[in-house]
Order: C-alpha cells, then sequence, then structure tokens
DNA sequence: CCCACACTTGATTGATCATTCAACCAAGGC
DNA sequence: GCCTTGGTTGAATGATCAATCAAGTGTGGG
C-alpha cells in the first residue's frame, strides 16, 4: 500500500527528492489552496524538473494523496505530542489541542485554515483515494479525541455518546477555525471554543445522580 | 453601493444577461468551485459572451462578490422563510434551520457543501471586497440565528453569550456539513446537530432555578 | 567492463485560462 | 436623420496549466 522504504542508502545530504516533492506540496497547498498550486509551483520551490515529479507519482491528485498520508501519520508526532506535553488530564488535553490551533490562528494573522478541512471543501470532485486519505485524517483526529474521552471515564455522562463527542470537538475546531478567518478575527474562534467549554462544564456536571445545589457562575 | 435598477423596462422574456450570469456562476461555484469553474464555462451555460460580462463585472471575483451579494439578499426569503414555515417556537426555528441543511445533504448524496463555507475555505487571497461579502453572509445568518436566541428570552440563562451561541450553531453546521462531505455520510452531521441539541437542553435545564421534575423529551 | 535500473533533465505539447478589443446593433432623444 | 448610450458579438492574445517523452546520468551487480 505504502510506497517501498527509500532504499538501504545511507541519510542523504538533502532529503529524497520524492520527500522534497511532498513537503513542497504540503506547503503550498496549505499557503494557496490545491487548485492554486501549479505543478511548476512545485517543482521551482521543490528544486525539481518535472520529470522526476512524474517519475514518482503519476499526476497531481496522486502528489495530494502523498500529502495527505504525510498528515495522518503526523497528526500523533507533530500535533498531539507537543499540544499534550506535560498535560495529563484527558479533558484538558481536548483544550490544549484546540489551544495549538488557536496559536496556529493568531500566528498566522488569521488566515490560517486547517489544511485538511480546507481541502476537504475546496476539491470538488476528488479522486475516491483523495477522498478516503481526508476522511483518514479527520478518522485519526476524532480517535485520539475519543481516547481522550474515553479516559476520561466516569467524569462524563454513563451513557454518553463519546464518538459522537470527539466529532463534535471536530466539529468545533472546523467551525471555529473557518469563521476566524473569514472573519480575520481569533475571537469567533476562542467564542466557540467557549461555548464548547460550557458544553463540558455541564456534561460534567450533569454526572451528578442527585440534584445539587445550583452553583451559577458567570457564563463566558 | 448597489447596482442601479434594471432601467424601466418591462419584464423582459428572459432574465437579463447580467442575472444569468450571476444566476449561472452561482450555480457553478457550488458545484465546482469558484477556481475550478472557468469564465467559458459561466458563458456557455448563460448563453453570454465574454464581452457581456466584462461589461457588466471588471473581472471574475467581481462576479463572485455579485454571486454573494445574491446568497446574502437571499439568506431571509430563500433559506429562514421556508424553513421556519410553520414554526414558531424560536429553539424550534433553529433545528429547523439545521433540517434545511441535513435535506440538502441528502438530496446531494452527500456532496453538499456549504456555498459559503466553501467558498470561505477555498480562497486563500481573497479582494477585501470578496472576504467583507463571505465576512456579510455569515453576519446575517448568525444574526437570525441570535434573533430566536433573544426570542427565547428566560428559557435561556440569563447572563448567557447569545452571540457565541448563535455563531456555535453555524460552527456547528459548517463543521457538520465538511464531515458529512468528507465521509460521504449524514450520520456526521447528524451526530453534530444531536450534540448541539444537548448543549441546549442542558442549557435549557440550567435556567430552573429550583429543581423540576424534569420533563424530558427524547433529543433527536 | 558492461548492462540494467532508478532517477533526472528540460524542452515540448496542446489544452485551457482570464481578459481584451474593435466592430456592431437597437432604441431614445433631438 | 443622426448621435449617444447601453449592450452584444466573438475572434484574438498571451499566459499558464498538467502532463509527456526521448535522451541523459550515476550506481551497483555480474
Amino acid at each position: 500500500m505504502r510506497p517501498a522504504p527509500r532504499k538501504l542508502a545511507v541519510a542523504d545530504p538533502q532529503p529524497a527528492t520524492r520527500d522534497r516533492l511532498v513537503l513542497t506540496a504540503m506547503k503550498l497547498f496549505w499557503e494557496k489552496g490545491y487548485g492554486s498550486t501549479s505543478v511548476a509551483d512545485v517543482l521551482r520551490e521543490a528544486g525539481a524538473n518535472s520529470g522526476s515529479l512524474y517519475h514518482f507519482f503519476p499526476g497531481k491528485q496522486d502528489l495530494l494523496v502523498a500529502v495527505l498520508e504525510m498528515y495522518r501519520d503526523g497528526i500523533e508526532p507533530m500535533l498531539l505530542a507537543p499540544a499534550w506535553k506535560g498535560v495529563a488530564d484527558p479533558i484538558d488535553r481536548i483544550f490544549a489541542l484546540l489551544a495549538r490551533y488557536r496559536q496556529g490562528i493568531v500566528s498566522t494573522d488569521c488566515v490560517y485554515g486547517c489544511p485538511i478541512g480546507s481541502l476537504a471543501l475546496e476539491i470538488h470532485e476528488p479522486d475516491p483515494p483523495v477522498r478516503e486519505a481526508m476522511a483518514a485524517n479527520f478518522h485519526a483526529w476524532v480517535a485520539a479525541v475519543q481516547e481522550c474521552l474515553e479516559a476520561a471515564g466516569d467524569r462524563l455522562p454513563a451513557g454518553i455518546d463519546r464518538r459522537g463527542l470527539a466529532e463534535f470537538v471536530l466539529t468545533t475546531m472546523e467551525g471555529g477555525v473557518m469563521q476566524a478567518r473569514t472573519h480575520r478575527d481569533v475571537a469567533y474562534f476562542d467564542r466557540a471554543v467557549a461555548q464548547l467549554k460550557e458544553h463540558f462544564v455541564m456534561l460534567q456536571r450533569k454526572t451528578r445522580v442527585a440534584p445539587i445545589k445550583s452553583n451559577r457562575r458567570k457564563a463566558g
């Protein structure tokens, strides 16, 4: 399924051509989108020739699939690991993950878009492998969040739909990013996350069996 | 600000060229995206010549702005009015609106994308007028939902951030649509809406000062 | 030494892109 | 009758697009 391992050669001075192409494409697809990135753009920035690209990939869409696979493989080491460094509590981890996206938004002056989400909405007629690769990314992301929810154990109501809730975290992230980007204002993301936070607070409160004195704090 | 009214001529046999162009562009941008729709596509489908298009619009982006303005003007009559026909309760109206999007998803075999959301993520370097027109669409949508929330009065907690909650409804819709589309499965949208429903149920429960017998109806 | 194979080179193809333009048409005002 | 104005026509332009391909290069195996 995956391409054969890179021979048994010692580490090249610079990354092998195939990797440079994928890395460059990843960057450009994120910055300019898939459709607005020409093969020539990738070639120039990667310092390669068209023949090399078409030696490794049958076409542009296959390059995209490779990019999506690299994203998927990077979720754990590049996204979750740094976001969760020093954060043990499973529910805190969820909001630490969202905080990570917040960083992305502010550090790009609110132009940030989730690379997967943007591609998912940009590409209207994806090859099946492309669509599956995007779905695999969402699935891996959601699965990680779902593990947090499982780890939260009985702090959440017993019969709750943990898969649905994990997807809802993704929903919040994607919707919040979209609005922050469109309005060029992080506050839209922050308000979405605040709503999700409130959702979690209420869910955790709900686990109490007996009605307790309503300990209401200001919301917002 | 808006283009001058269509002369004082009697109704043309077919819509005036400008309108045909905008309508066709609206359809094609939605079906194939902005970048993948060529000016020639619009021309062919609208039955017009390039000179006509460039007589009315300086360029493709300006055509897009006209499309976005038409969406914005259509939110009330084309989206809200039919969705809310026969639905009086303000909170029910919110879920009636979401049900409308659900229709869109199933009737397009889960290829549906919110036209505004898709454009918002597809276009990476929009002219300022384009970005503003997209933001105006989101704003009008959120404002309508927010009115429902205001109308819900004290059924929601007093100090609640109604604007944030209205935006959260949009967040849920956009995130749910994105996932349903990517996985080609409405269930992702349904689960997102179910989570939002639960959020509203908990919010409403929260307003009760004293614990009352919970008159719970099934959510979904 | 030579072959086979993996990879590279870069010019080239033909399609398609957004946009331009000069010529043209029809109706209203004078 | 003529001019202006608003709209139309469609060929032409030059850029850029994804993809191709024949000719190369370097390396490792025999």
